[in-house]
DNA sequence: TCTACCATGTAATCTGTTACATGATTGC
DNA sequence: GCAATCATGTAACAGATTACATGGTAGA
């Protein structure tokens, strides 16, 4: 349960609410990770009741319910995540993606669709790699950690694109296989 | 649901059970992925039902239950595939790599700690890269879309090993940042 | 004989996603 | 006044992992 020590992390650097921790974790993890309200929320909700983080402050909105909590880290909390980072808990890289999927298989399919296939996807990295590229301008000072991590996400995406061209020529060239 | 769509890609080549489809995916996805029998199972028990495969073939044991259930692709299967194929869902790349996590947070915890942590990764990926390499070489024949996926898997392998070197380099360089 | 691998399956659990519901604030 | 964004939350569902249970076969 790796978004629960993420939280933990972030609550290093301030105290945070849950809408800042989901925009945190989206926009300054590389762009890598993505995450919902129904794993920010219950998550909170669970890591209070253990005693990881407390509530810090609640701003209340003039008329209505609670508004905008604030959590902030406890010695508990802290224990238990310099715990994980000292873990040496690793797996493989996963790369989970369904066009590379369907890659695999184009073989059975015609040749056009492949490449159309082929063309759209290098337009999708080619448009995440310019935001990449945006981010990383504006995060490079954020610490030597962060910043690598956002330039090994760049490397992956342009050797995705690399490869992704690559693939394309080798399809039109050999029409046979 | 991809798994079932990877089932009936696979299928395209020849008739395999379950054990084998797990091998497969496993290997000759570029080692991307990875998957068990609570999803394999499970799966080609309902993919039966609603008539994308069927059973061509049990083998039973002398004494006992049936045994290797070998499975074939049904018209409808593969009518189903194609249109899977010919679709263009695309996502962002996902890396949810329990290390890279923790890497991000290595400066709320000592550099020595940081260094272990990332010779053990490299390690780790080290080894990972040999079998790769030794893999492709087994299958290169297998058509161009499988080999270029596995292609793919070594360059971001080598990629992230050679990431893991300048993190490592540049830890050891700057001691405050 | 024992180990490694072949082979099938289920149950419990954990994780992640989507969709919905609600309402405040800020800037144009 | 309206759109975008800030902000919190839940319910239903989908997907993946772990652990367990069972037994066969091949080779050292």
């Amino acid at each position: 349960m790796s978004v629960r020590y993420a939280i933990l992390g972030l609550l290093h650097y301030r105290n945070m609410h849950g809408y800042e921790i989901k925009r945190h974790i989206e926009n300054h993890f590389g762009s890598m990770w993505t995450i919902n309200y129904g794993q920010i929320y219950p998550n909170l909700k669970s890591m209070e009741e253990e005693g990881c983080i407390t509530l810090d402050n609640v701003t209340p909105s003039e008329r209505g319910g609670p508004h905008k909590k604030l959590y902030a880290i406890t010695p508990m909390g802290q224990e238990k995540f310099k715990t994980w980072l000292e873990s040496e808990e690793n797996t493989r890289i996963s790369l989970r993606d369904p066009f590379l999927m369907r890659f695999i298989f184009f073989g059975f399919g015609n040749q056009e669709q492949a490449l159309a296939n082929i063309d759209n996807q290098l337009k999708i990295q080619e448009k995440q790699l310019e935001s990449r590229r945006q981010h990383l301008k504006r995060w490079q000072a954020r610490g030597k950690y962060v910043r690598l991590v956002a330039e090994l996400g760049e490397e992956f995406n342009s050797g995705y694109i690399k490869w992704l061209k690559r693939a394309r020529q080798e399809i039109m060239d050999i029409q046979d296989d």
